[in-house]
DNA sequence: GTGGTCTAGACCACA
DNA sequence: GTGGTCTAGACCACT
């Protein structure tokens, strides 16, 4: 997976910021394609956010294709990631 | 204020029950009128039941006029609980 | 412009339904092309919301192209709405 | 522009002045160590200056280590109070 | 017991 | 003085 040159340092936008170490997580394979995530609650306890903030970085994550989400069930690594999660201009 | 006499041999259906008991609540003043109850996953907590049979619970007591729920704020004692505690049929 | 049939009903979402009642005050030219809305904390007053539920109205908004936000600046009426606003399908 | 009698001789730098005067209320006990102070929009109108002065006052407290601030939780007065509170140049 | 929406109100970045 | 982010914690919808 490449990683943008331009984008040495976290983002300084907490939510992406968290919403980019998760997806760190499943880039390394930590978290597995079909794999539930912890329940939301339970990640933002885990990255020491709010729930609030914690919806937000997980609603980056469905917008780059990375997870997806069923209501009332959990949210779950994606099955094929795309390449392009950084557009490559 | 009268306490309603079903009460010696509580409902058989448990979120009846609970309803039940959270009006006694209210009745004995335990619940002052305008105060904000517990959040209803801290007394489903409290009873021991589902946060789903809790839910049950405070519809119950909604329709009967005890409580008012404000979504996002919380559910509070209402200001005139209605004499028909128990519809008059 | 065209309102489906499947949605007589406003929203029951809240954000989404006023989101829907400041689209409807564009479409009737209350709010001009250009023209600056009120300032959000002061839209969220107006309806009755929190600040954030009015900010993820005017996300919609945006999303449908119908307003332009610019950081400290303000929110204004974007130049063309696209007529798609409901995708036809 | 000229104000505070609050002050003997206080700073010409309006936001110098304003945070010597809430770093007087904390040292005078008004502010207790632990507490947080109110919003800094509702201080900027409790002295009646614009809201960037307020933020430069109450950036001004920090680098004194006299206040410790929280995104989103407030702004609180510091355990322990430096004793330079004017640096010992 | 999960995700989804909402409230109330704080600080932050910008023009 | 605007929009942007964040906190803390409530109720709602769904499985």
């Amino acid at each position: 997976m490449r990683v943008p040159e331009f984008a040495p340092q976290p983002s300084q936008v907490l939510y992406v910021a968290v919403a980019d170490h998760v997806a760190a997580r499943i880039a390394s394979g930590d978290l597995k394609v079909g794999a539930r995530l912890p329940a939301e609650r339970d990640l933002a306890v885990e990255y020491g956010v709010s729930y609030v903030t914690m919806r937000r970085a997980t609603a980056v994550l469905r917008e780059r294709g990375l997870i997806v989400t069923v209501h009332g069930r959990g949210t779950f690594v994606a099955e094929s990631p795309p390449a392009e999660t950084i557009e490559d201009a």
